[in-house]
DNA sequence: TTCTGGATAGAGGTCTGGCCACTATAGTGC
DNA sequence: GCACTATAGTGGCCAGACCTCTATCCAGAA
């Protein structure tokens, strides 16, 4: 017999269903020639024709990319490139469909009073060096003018994170993770709130003094109290956005 | 001319494509029926004669809610209902590294001492009831012999995860899905232990009470002490399997 | 000229019915 | 007991047909 013929030595097309193939030469085609939002792809027809593949299968593979917000199916007309918001905002609706805000708090403070408290007790200094270096990181974004809020953003998150390193528990750490990934998609910052980066700094460094002290307790309450304000600041600026919707409407 | 005819007026057929109508009635079954990730759904063709539509159809409806993440499909068995992408990112994190006991245990009074707290405050009684039919499930087959200790580890996660879903927040619900596998792959039961059954229904029978009484502080304690007591438990099974090991090395 | 209405071309929407490929499982044979 | 082989049920893919919708053009009416 022949030598070793598995899959992997020669696989000429690509891999998957014949409709996720046809997905991504879309998508290749997409970017390769720069389509850009409102521009119309060739008719089914054509598609399936020069594609070598039957009617549905493109029909499934557009569907799918509709269904992503990146294409724009429009009946007797044909089908086009989607509006890069139209993109966003279905993701968006999405994630906070699945979540409401109430629940992502609730869930951060379900997890981040336990880090506190454990990062308090456990003492793991090369861990505490690192939320300290991320508070002063953050201390330092905060002084610059203009202010960058995605920066700012991601410090805050990455100071949060430090604290659950420090706490030694790497399940903990995940869930962390994927719960930052869900608010910073699914939230606009709250530090853009005026005065609000300034009290979020005192917040942290109560929790930070808390920590390197190693008093877990306070360390807790610390903890527990910037969760809520964050809350609060959230729930106020949405109430503000949608008065402001209100009012314009 | 006739008044103002403008779309809003009337549009009493059922609206949108064909396909959009079926996705939204796959959707309507998935939340009202309550199916839960790993369900199969009804195959492609079942749905299109129930539903008076064609196959294709269905499967244009089908791709597109797998392209949402809601539903999975798997050829040559079936279309699943999908994890929610927070989950799924958890347990992708969580499943790689392999965690100690501890963190496993500590991770659990994390998600389980809220959770019966925030269900007894609720009071959601369809799912207080659920809690207690799982409670019943698992006394009836304490009662089994010879017990069935598979089984029984199966209805102890079901108790539990049924108080998360009381109370009420769905990432605490996914994380502790999530946390129930780790344990079960990752853990023997310990129910097995002499007595350990026993004192374990009389602990879930107190959270239950507590629960039923709206008593939050209660519950919480409640659940804490019963996490507390597994972990013991745990431990001690495993120093008794270390110890034989040594004696018969 | 301006407007209306019908005809037309080409797009997506849907269906029928068939065949292929994959997966699990119940038997079958060793 | 175990490996192997049907087999039934599933999704994957196809061809070809017909329907509905949209935009456009053009003839005829106002």
């Amino acid at each position: 017999m022949a030598v070793d013929d598995t899959v992997t030595t020669w696989q000429p097309l690509g891999q998957g269903t014949l409709t996720d193939r046809i997905r991504s030469e879309i998508l290749r085609v997409l970017t390769t020639r720069g389509l850009s939002p409102g521009d119309r792809l060739p008719s089914e027809r054509e598609l399936a024709a020069s594609l070598r593949v039957s009617r549905p299968s493109v029909r499934e593979a557009v569907r799918s990319l509709q269904a992503e917000g990146r294409l724009v199916v429009r009946h007797g007309q044909g089908v086009f490139v989607a509006e890069p918001t139209a993109q966003r905002a279905l993701r968006e609706s999405m994630t906070r469909l699945d979540h409401s805000l109430s629940e992502l708090f609730a869930m951060r403070e379900v997890l981040e009073v336990p880090a506190a408290r454990w990062a308090a007790q456990r003492q793991d200094l090369p861990k505490l060096e690192a939320v300290q270096r991320a508070f002063s990181d953050l201390e330092e974004a905060l002084q610059q003018e203009p202010r960058d809020y995605q920066r700012l953003q991601d410090l805050d998150a990455a100071f949060h994170l430090r604290i659950v390193q420090a706490a030694g528990n790497r399940l903990l750490e995940q869930s962390q993770g994927v719960l930052n990934d869900l608010l910073q998609t699914g939230l606009q910052t709250t530090l853009a709130i005026e005065g609000r980066a300034e009290r979020s700094r005192e917040e942290h460094l109560r929790i930070l003094t808390a920590l390197l002290e190693g008093d877990a307790a306070a360390a807790g309450r610390a903890a527990q109290a910037h969760v809520r304000n964050v809350r609060r600041a959230a729930n106020r600026r949405i109430a503000e956005a949608s008065a402001r919707i209100d009012n314009e409407g």
